[in-house]
Formats: C-alpha cells, sequence, structure tokens
DNA sequence: CTGTATCCACTGCGATACTG
DNA sequence: CAGTATCGCAGTGGATACAG
C-alpha cells in the first residue's frame, strides 16, 4: 500500500474541490480569490516590475531600462499599486538630483514562489500550444 | 555540510536569473514568457473557464451557471481560444438540440499545478495586502 | 532623475438581437 | 441549446508636455 501518495489529490481536483465549495454560497464576484489575483498581477506590467525587482533593489530608471518598453506614467504608477500592497518598499535619497530605490518586501519575495512556477509552465508547453494552435488554424 | 540545501537557490533568485540571461541578448517582447503568460491566463475569463472544467467536462450552458456573469459571447471566445491552444476539448453530440461538450486535455490539466499555486497564494496574502493597503491609504 | 497631468486611441468586454 | 453579429461604452495604457 501507497497511503501517503493516493492521499494526495491532483491540482486540479483540489482547485475544484475549493470553488465547489465556493459554489454553495450566494455568489459574490469581489471575494473570489482567482479574480483576485488577476487584478493583483494580471496587468500588463506588475509581474515584469516584480522579476525586475527580484534579483535587488533598483533605481526607477533603471528598471525601466529593464524594461524598455513601459512608460514612466505605467511604470510609476504600476509600482505605487505594489508599494500600496506592500510588495514593494521605496526608499528616498534626498542626493541631488534626486534618487528613488524600490525593493522587495519579505511578502513581495513570496510571489516568487507561484508565479517561477507559472513562467516555468508557459516555457514547458510553449512548443506544444504552438502546434495545437497550428493545427487548428490549418483545419477547417 | 548541507549540501543539497544550499544548492537551490530561492524563487526569486531563480526567476531573476533566468530573465539576466535574455537581458543579454536585443530586447523582444514577443518571446518573453511573462507576457505569454498574461495572454494566455492574464484575461478576465480563462482562468475561470479553466476552474470550471477541472473537476469534470460540462456543457456549454452549465460552464455559463458556474460563472454566472459572464456573457456567452465571451464564453464563447474564451472556450475557442482555449481549445485553439489545446487546452480544452470539445465535442458536439448531433442530440436535438445540440449538445457541446467541453473538456481538460492532459495538456490542459497541466496549469492547475502552477494555477493552484498562485491562487493559494493570494489567499495566504489577502490579510496581509489588506492591511498595508488600509495603512498606506490613511498615512499622510 | 523621478515623477505628475492631460489628452487620446485602442480594445476588451457587455448588451442585445438573431440563427441553426 | 449553443452559439454568432452588431453595436457601444469604459477602462487601460501610450504620447507628450510639464514640474520638483
Amino acid at each position: 500500500m501507497e497511503p501517503v501518495e493516493a492521499a494526495v489529490p491532483p491540482y486540479h481536483l483540489q482547485l475544484a474541490r475549493m470553488f465547489a465549495e465556493r459554489q454553495t454560497a450566494e455568489f459574490d464576484a469581489t471575494v473570489c480569490p482567482v479574480r483576485d489575483v488577476l487584478d493583483r498581477v494580471g496587468d500588463k506590467w506588475t509581474m515584469l516590475v516584480l522579476i525586475a525587482l527580484a534579483e535587488r533593489p533598483r533605481r526607477f530608471s533603471e528598471i525601466n531600462r529593464t524594461i524598455p518598453d513601459i512608460s514612466k506614467r505605467m511604470l510609476s504608477q504600476t509600482l505605487r499599486t505594489l508599494e500600496r500592497d506592500g510588495l514593494v518598499l521605496r526608499s528616498v535619497f534626498p542626493t541631488n538630483p534626486p534618487s528613488v530605490e524600490y525593493r522587495l518586501s519579505e511578502l513581495g519575495r513570496t510571489v516568487f514562489e507561484p508565479l517561477t512556477m507559472l513562467v516555468r509552465w508557459v516555457e514547458r508547453s510553449h512548443d506544444a500550444i504552438g502546434t495545437a494552435r497550428k493545427q487548428y488554424d490549418t483545419s477547417p
């Protein structure tokens, strides 16, 4: 017998179960953890900014160079949201000209476990998805 | 000495390293795995539709009931993209009226590992983020 | 250097109506 | 039941100019 391995259900059933419970209560989209995920890291830039800060603290323009195609407006806005959520810490150094440093908080660091898993998944699946698409697009 | 545990770097550094390598090459947003993630599951409905299919195959209107606030238009569109990417399989039964069944492919099932991690992360972090926000909003 | 303000374009998405 | 077609809006984000 292999009791332990048999006891833990596969991931898709775990998630299904989590949401089956929610289904019983009356529906409220505002307390759905998945929509929460999307609100937090589902936008165009948040993940990339977090990754830009993964290795070490960086200054505003340094992040901007790491993500060349982000506008100052969006970088600023994304950083403020991350700061507000407590994922990123901001320090101003009153030099001249002023320099501002952003770094991950402890909480911010914890995103990287699930984030890394997700990035690995796309990398693993990239080819399979590509061929699936090609097949879908070329068939009647 | 504890060679094995010392050898595996924390997640945020793993990701940082993955992207540091990319930085050396000339920048091309179209081959970035993070933007790939966002394109695939970063939209408003994809994750929710996948979860709706996690436990077992479902028919169109059944999914619609699971996600009450999705429009038929978006459900249809989301399902087609998932089918095109090979994550979801579609079967038509020529009954009258016609019934169509959607189910996860093998590839589709593999999303749930990283997806579950991500959902767990928000659930774990939800309170911490809430208090961080409250503090940010009430301070000068 | 580190932002903010203003304006504008695009598009994702919802509402509604219609079809096999 | 399982969609598609058309329309319209609102929010997201880019460009530019300005400011501390």
